[in-house]
DNA sequence: AACGCCCCGCACTTGACATG
DNA sequence: CATGTCAAGTGCGGGGCGTT
């Protein structure tokens, strides 16, 4: 982008000149002042490791670069780079006097360009110059604010937001934009860059500071951040000091001076007042700052793909994932081995609460009768699994852990007795609007799905990634299960939920099941704001070849009216029933066109169609995952019982008995499912069926879209944002407490041991 | 100065497993 | 089936260090 075109675009916008003599190869002290204070030692009184520290795997790289050169196999590419002999001067100058600094204003590109810096003072010129960024796949990114904001407020907390690519850096100063509220002062399309999954943000304390402020003033929801100290870790301790590989923050300046041999300046500007209009040393502070995390970034990255083994890089910081050192680690990387009791009771949905309610009392009546004690009639994590699974017979019971041995035969036929009556108990009635949320899903299928994709139930995600929010027709359930299954496999954490959630909702898959959209156009409409896309695509998966293969023959209808058909959809036993039904669509804010108000096929499909799917979907996925469907496929007999035609309920639900190969249909209902079971918006929950159901599907799909909410909102909401809460990460319930009540005598005997230690 | 995240250690609980 | 052992997980608090 020329400066021409540039300004064609927007011509209030300040192009700042920074190409004055003195800049033109000119010897390097000019670059900055004379009176420029010594880097200090310690950053606010803190200790801060020295240069000895400092010594990695890389070193024979920095010495090589010492001499003015890069080294000789480190490939960066860019083609923005510090002239030579600048380089060299800048280096010998900061050594003797310590006066000169890193700054973007030291690098040229192709035909001596120099970085372009735009100002933008309104909202018209950030949209603008926002839209020049759009196409990036990574940009470095910093904020500035207020050093002590009064009492809040958007400008004093966020008052300027840079970003940096190769040869621009934009300085978008939301303080003299006009308005107060984030849609006020956020240009549109900054804010796609700031939440898109798919173009990297990087920088130092990138969530902690950034993110963070984003989060808890403008409402944003911040995707695909960086943190550059976490890959500075990586790559400095992957290969001698793995111990190191952690994620504590590493000051921009430090990563500056041993990465791009210069220092970074941190001086009084820092610390200026951001809301008013920017003097020339604000934006080159500014504009150096976030043009250093672009920079930053692609040379670490250069480094990290130099080590040997290569480490795969950090992930999303929003995400939280342990930094990895191998390949090989992603599988014992996230998560607890097994998941205890209490995250499981923590996140199971009202009929499993009441379904392990019930199996609690049932597994007490039975040690009570047996005059043993309970733990010995089954664990309490044995049962959640149970309620959670809601295994169809006696064979899947038997293949949760924890029941083994004489359990097995003795017990198994109580779960599975405890499981029917409860969950048909617990069978809505047709008037029951609020009970949708609580119709048992098909258990048989989660469970095959979960086992085919080679996750032992001791591995399976949190409950919301396979308990559906809301009812799903039976028609539905099993593309659902392979959505589900396909997000575990793309997931960067297949046991994290948060992890999962940001790959794609439960809502969001559950719109893709219903709306059975066939081309990616469509899919990715439905999935913005997701990184099931991009995920995707880095894994090699065709989303329409996988929606065609687990959906039915039907395809989402894509008419070019935005009309919204009514939702009556009552009738949902006619066979070529296409009932319209209303909010149809996620929220998405995507400018294509909006997928219509697509059919919902409940009920249509003949009964063959739903034969062996979770075979198919073991099959399938095995070939969405580029993996052999016998890695995938726990046997060969598991799926072929599935091929056997299953009854169908009059309300196109799989009962829970015809899922098991041997079991026939118990019961029936009449219900049919709501359109607001169907399609559920959790944008507008009061478009849901009714009062709680609808809130409920709101809070577990953990997509609070609170944009519009008060900024400055609860300070604990936001710890609760940014990080799970502990409970999430596996806290002690009342339920799993009561059982350690029954092992006293170990636990006290261990007090007794550590005491015994310490004295 | 204020804030917030990460790391670590401590005390304690949980549950798989071994043994009798 | 009872009991003991032990690895792993959890909550909590404090220190370190980053940001502005």
């Amino acid at each position: 982008m020329t400066a021409i075109s540039h300004k064609r675009v927007a011509s209030a916008i300040v192009e700042i000149d920074l190409t004055g003599s003195d800049h033109d190869y000119a010897p390097v002290p000019s670059f900055r002042p004379s009176k420029s204070p010594r880097l200090p030692a310690k950053a606010h009184g803190r200790r801060v490791r020295s240069n000895d520290e400092c010594v990695n795997t890389l070193d024979h790289t920095q010495k090589s670069a010492a001499g003015n050169k890069e080294p000789e196999n480190l490939h960066v590419p860019l083609s923005y780079r510090i002239p030579a002999g600048i380089l060299g001067n800048c280096k010998q100058t900061s050594r003797k006097h310590g006066t000169t600094y890193w700054s973007h204003k030291l690098y040229r590109g192709p035909g001596d360009k120099e970085v372009i810096v735009d100002y933008c003072r309104t909202r018209e010129e950030s949209e603008n110059i926002a839209q020049l960024f759009l196409d990036k796949e990574v940009l470095g990114f910093d904020m500035e604010w207020k050093a002590f904001p009064d009492l809040g407020g958007i400008k004093n907390n966020i008052s300027l937001i840079q970003l940096a690519c190769e040869h621009r850096v934009a300085l978008f100063h939301i303080a003299l934009h006009r308005g107060e509220t984030t849609s006020q002062l956020l240009a549109p399309t900054l804010r796609k860059i700031l939440e898109s999954p798919r173009i990297t943000k990087t920088g130092v304390a990138i969530l902690s500071a950034d993110g963070h402020r984003l989060r808890r003033y403008m409402r944003l929801r911040p995707r695909d951040l960086m943190e550059l100290s976490h890959l500075y870790n990586l790559v400095k301790y992957a290969a001698t000091e793995p111990e190191k590989v952690k994620k504590s923050l590493v000051a921009l300046a430090r990563q500056c001076k041993e990465h791009l041999q210069l220092p970074l300046l941190k001086d009084k500007v820092r610390r200026s007042n951001w809301t008013k209009p920017l003097n020339q040393s604000q934006i080159d502070y500014a504009a150096s700052d976030a043009y250093a995390g672009f920079m930053l970034y692609h040379v670490l990255e250069a480094k990290r793909k130099m080590l040997r083994p290569v480490p795969p890089p950090p992930g999303h910081a929003e995400l939280g994932l342990p930094i990895r050192l191998t390949d090989e680690d992603e599988a014992a990387a996230p998560g607890p081995a097994q998941p205890r009791a209490s995250e499981l009771d923590e996140e199971l949905d009202p009929v499993s609460k009441r379904l392990f309610a019930a199996l609690r009392q049932r597994r007490n009546e039975i040690a009570k009768e047996k005059n043993i004690v309970p733990i010995v009639v089954a664990l309490d994590r044995t049962l959640l699994r149970i309620a959670r699974l809601r295994p169809p017979d006696v064979d899947s019971i038997k293949l949760l852990n924890g029941i083994g041995g004489r359990r097995e035969d003795r017990y198994c036929v109580e779960w599975l007795r405890v499981v029917r009556d409860h969950t048909f108990d617990a069978q809505p009635t047709p008037s029951s609007s609020t009970s949708t949320s609580e119709e048992p899903f098909s258990s048989a299928s989660t469970l095959n799905v979960l086992k085919t994709n080679s996750l032992s139930t001791q591995h399976l995600p949190s409950p919301p990634t396979s308990s559906p929010p809301l009812a799903l027709d039976a028609t539905i359930r099993p593309l659902f299960s392979a959505l589900l299954a396909l997000r575990i496999r793309l997931s960067p954490s297949p046991t994290s939920s948060l992890a999962q959630q940001l790959v794609a909702p439960d809502i969001t898959l559950q719109t893709l099941a219903n709306l059975r959209p066939r081309t990616l156009h469509e899919i990715e409409a439905i999935l913005a704001g997701c990184e099931m896309p991009e995920l995707a695509r880095r894994r090699g998966v065709d989303l329409v070849a996988f929606m065609t293969r687990h959906g039915p023959a039907q395809s989402m209808e894509t008419t070019t009216t935005t009309t919204t058909t009514t939702a009556n959809a009552t009738a949902t036993t006619a066979e070529g029933n296409e009932d319209g039904v209303d909010g149809a669509l996620p929220r998405s804010s995507a400018p294509t066109p909006s997928p219509s108000p697509s059919s919902v096929q409940a009920a249509t499909r003949p009964p063959q169609e739903q034969r062996g799917d979770t075979p198919a979907v073991a099959h399938h996925l095995a070939r969405d995952c580029n993996r052999s469907p016998t890695a995938v496929s726990t046997s060969t007999s598991t799926s072929t019982s599935h091929a056997q035609p299953q009854p169908q309920r009059q309300d196109g639900r799989v009962p829970l008995a015809a899922v098991s190969p041997n079991k026939q249909p118990t019961t029936q209902t009449g219900r049919t499912p709501a359109p607001s079971d169907l399609l559920n918006r959790p944008s507008d929950p009061r478009g849901c069926a009714k009062g709680a159901a609808a809130c409920e599907v709101v809070d577990l799909t953990g997509d609070d879209d609170t944009e519009h909410a008060d900024a400055g909102g609860g300070n604990g909401a936001e710890r609760l944002e940014a990080r799970p809460p502990r409970r999430e990460r596996g806290g002690r319930t009342g339920a799993t407490r009561g059982t350690g009540a029954l092992r006293g005598g170990a636990a006290v005997a261990r007090r007794s041991r550590l005491q015994t230690r310490r004295f």
